[in-house]
DNA sequence: TGGAGTCTGTTATATTATTACATCAATTGC
DNA sequence: GCAATTGATGTAATAATATAACAGACTCCA
């Protein structure tokens, strides 16, 4: 999935992201962009599918938030698995990848017969200036 | 953490989700629990917490609902994490615990001196006889 | 008996996400 | 050029998920 030019929308919405030092939600994103016009959450949703879609932001399902991608330059998302870790302190969330891991979990996928769309893991914690 | 008698809201609540074949949300519980007295989400919500600490329920972050421990017996929850695969056809749920996995993601975790507390994975796809 | 702790019931509210419908702009095909 | 299509946008309304706040009941034990 390569990046298209952004829209003015996904930019916006884009760039609160990046410019951001946690994961945000989507109407925290609302609430930073009101004076840039955006009055509506549709607004925001449908740039996050968007941005989700193009593999430059991550969506954290145990804290419906957020974040930009950490690694926008591997496309590394496409073949292997993403984790989060997610200090519940300041916030801050570190993106990783591991190969034992993916190869690991897609080997048992496989050994039950269960075709994987989407993974999502997500640890929380404490990170190492919080605990 | 052993389990406790359960209350009449929890063991109501439990039941539900062990006769149920697939995850259900808090509010689909609700409904299913009206007949019983239940008229308030809080109700729900608050049996689910403690079927939660005791262990004999997980929470499926991705799809916001709730299912009952697959393997009430061992409590390999104390140590290990738990892995879900999610059938997005017939919803059924596998839960599987996998010592390599989990491993790998403490050794990373350690690595980057982040203390980790609650883990999630969660697949979600097609399953075997949904594929 | 009377706290302390836990569970409960109820109302109201907060937070997260989607449906429905109208408009606008760029693109395509003819 | 012009209809048809596609994709992005704006707005209002609503759905779905989760929590706050307060009051009453119940058990256990000092
Ligand atoms: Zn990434
Ligand atoms: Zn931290
Ligand atoms: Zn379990
Ligand atoms: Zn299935």
């Amino acid at each position: 999935m390569s990046t298209p030019q952004l829209t003015k929308n996904q930019a916006l919405v884009f760039d609160v992201l990046t410019k951001a030092e946690s994961p945000l939600s989507a109407y925290t994103i609302l609430d930073k962009l009101r004076d840039q016009g955006f009055r509506a959450p549709l607004q925001v949703y449908r740039a996050l599918e968007k941005l989700l879609e193009y593999g430059v932001v991550h969506r954290l399902e145990s804290i419906n938030s957020f974040v930009a991608c950490a690694h926008p330059d591997e496309n590394c998302h496409n073949h292997g698995l993403v984790a989060f870790a997610i200090c519940e302190s300041c916030g801050q969330v570190i993106e990783f990848h591991d190969h034992e891991v993916d190869h690991r979990l897609m080997d048992w996928l496989r050994s039950q017969k269960f075709k994987p769309e989407k993974a999502t893991i997500e640890i929380r914690g404490h990170c190492a200036t919080c605990s």
